[in-house]
DNA sequence: TAATTGTTTTACCAATTGGTAAAAACCCTA
DNA sequence: TAGGGTTTTTACCAATTGGTAAAACAATTA
C-alpha cells in the first residue's frame, strides 16, 4: 500500500534516468558511458542514481528491456492482415521505418548490443525476438502455400527488412552526408519506404504488375 | 635510410597492435576499450603501446583509416562493368558480402563509429566515401539514360545495399540466433546473396524474366 | 509531535583510466 | 668494444571509474 505521490515522483526520476541512459548508451555504447555522465544528464548525483538502480549493468539491462519492448511492438504488422500480403508488407515496412524515425536511440542501443555480440541480450533475444520472427516466417510460408505469394526464405527476408529499415536510424549520420542534408526529413523516409516496398513486393508477390 | 631489420620488427608489432585494437574496438566500441586491454592482447605494456601511438585517439584514428581503406576497396565493382548492369550488381553484392564475411571487425568498427554520429570519421567519410558513392550513383544514372536499367534513386539503393550486406557482419550474433546456428556458414551467405541479388535485379532491371 | 519510512547527500574506497619522465636494456655499426 | 640510436621497462601521476556506508534530510502516518 504505497503512497501515490511519492511513487509518482520516484517514477518520474526513474524514467528520466532510463531515458538519459538510453540516449547516452545509444551514442557511446555501454563502456563509453559512466554513471556520472548519466547522473549529470538528469541533474542528480551518481549515488542517487545508484539508489534507483543497484548497478550500472542492472540499469543497462533495464534500458535494453525497454528497448526490446518498443522494438517488438513494431513487429506484429504482418499478423494484422493475414489474407493480404501486399498490404501487410506495406504496413510492416512503414512501421519499421516509423520506429527508426520515432525511436532512433532505441534502434541504436539495440544495434550496439547486437554488434558487440549481445553478451547481455542474447537470452532475451532468444526468448522474445525469435518467436516473434518465427511467427512472421510462418505467415510468409502460409501465404506461399495458399498461392498468395512466392516461396521465399522468410528468415533472410526478415533480416533484410530489419537491416534496410533500421539503417535509417543507426546510420542516419552517414545517410545525411550521402543525401547532403543536416538531418533526414519526411521526404527521405518516404523515398526509403517507396524503394523498400517496391523491392520487397516485386520479389515476394506472385504476379507483379 | 633506416635499418631494415628494425623496421620489420617495428612494423610487425605496430600491425599487431592495430589489429588487436580493431578487434576490441569492434566488439566494445571506443569507450569500452582501454589501452591496457589492447596492450595485454598483444603481450606488450601500455607504455610500449604509447611509444608506437601517441594517444588512444590517434590509435583509433589509425584503425578507422585502415578500416575505411578496406571498406572502399570493395566498393568499385560497379565501375568494372560499365556496360553490364546485371553482372555489375551481382559482383557488387557478392563483393560486399565477402567483405562482411572476411572483415567482420572492419565492418563493426565502421558501424560503431557511424552509430555514434561519426565524431571522428565524418570528415573522412565526406572526403572518401561520398565521392565513391556519387560515382556509383552516376553509373546507375548512366545506365538508366541508356535504357539499360530502370530509373532508381541511386543513393537510397546504395544505402539499402550497404545495410543488407553489412548486416551479415554487424548483426551476425542475432542472425545466428535467427537461423539456429552457432555461426554463419557458406550456405547462409549464399542464401543471403541469392535473395539480395534477386531483389535488386528485379527492381533495377528493365525487363525481368 | 514523534516515529517511521523514503530519499538525497557527504564521505569514502580500491581499481582503472590515459598519459609523462626517465632509466634501463637492446641492437647495430663504426 | 664502445657509442649511439631504438625500444622497453619502471616509476609515477592526477582524474575517473563503479560501488559502499552512513549520515542528513524530507515526507507520511500513527
Amino acid at each position: 500500500m504505497r503512497s501515490v505521490k511519492v511513487s509518482v515522483a520516484r517514477e518520474k526520476l526513474e524514467q528520466d534516468i532510463l531515458s538519459a541512459a538510453k540516449r547516452l548508451f545509444a551514442q557511446r555504447g555501454y563502456g563509453g558511458v559512466s554513471l556520472d555522465h548519466i547522473a549529470k544528464a538528469v541533474g542528480a548525483s551518481k549515488q542517487n542514481l545508484l539508489y534507483y538502480f543497484p548497478s550500472k549493468e542492472e540499469l543497462y539491462r533495464r534500458v535494453l528491456h525497454g528497448v526490446l519492448d518498443v522494438w517488438l511492438s513494431y513487429m506484429d504488422a504482418l499478423s494484422q492482415r493475414p489474407d493480404d500480403p501486399e498490404q501487410a508488407i506495406r504496413e510492416y515496412i512503414a512501421g519499421k521505418l516509423r520506429f527508426s524515425r520515432e525511436h532512433p536511440d532505441d534502434s541504436r542501443v539495440y544495434a550496439n548490443e547486437v554488434i558487440s555480440g549481445a553478451p547481455i541480450f542474447a537470452a532475451e533475444i532468444a526468448e522474445r525476438v525469435i518467436p516473434a520472427l518465427q511467427a512472421d516466417v510462418a505467415i510468409f510460408n502460409r501465404w506461399a502455400e495458399r498461392g498468395l505469394c512466392r516461396q521465399v526464405d522468410g528468415r533472410h527476408l526478415m533480416v533484410l527488412l530489419w537491416a534496410s529499415t533500421q539503417v535509417y536510424a543507426d546510420w542516419s549520420s552517414q545517410i545525411s552526408l550521402v543525401l547532403g542534408k543536416k538531418e533526414l526529413g519526411d521526404d527521405d523516409f518516404a523515398a526509403a519506404e517507396a524503394l523498400i516496398v517496391d523491392m520487397v513486393l516485386r520479389t515476394v508477390l506472385r504476379a507483379p504488375q
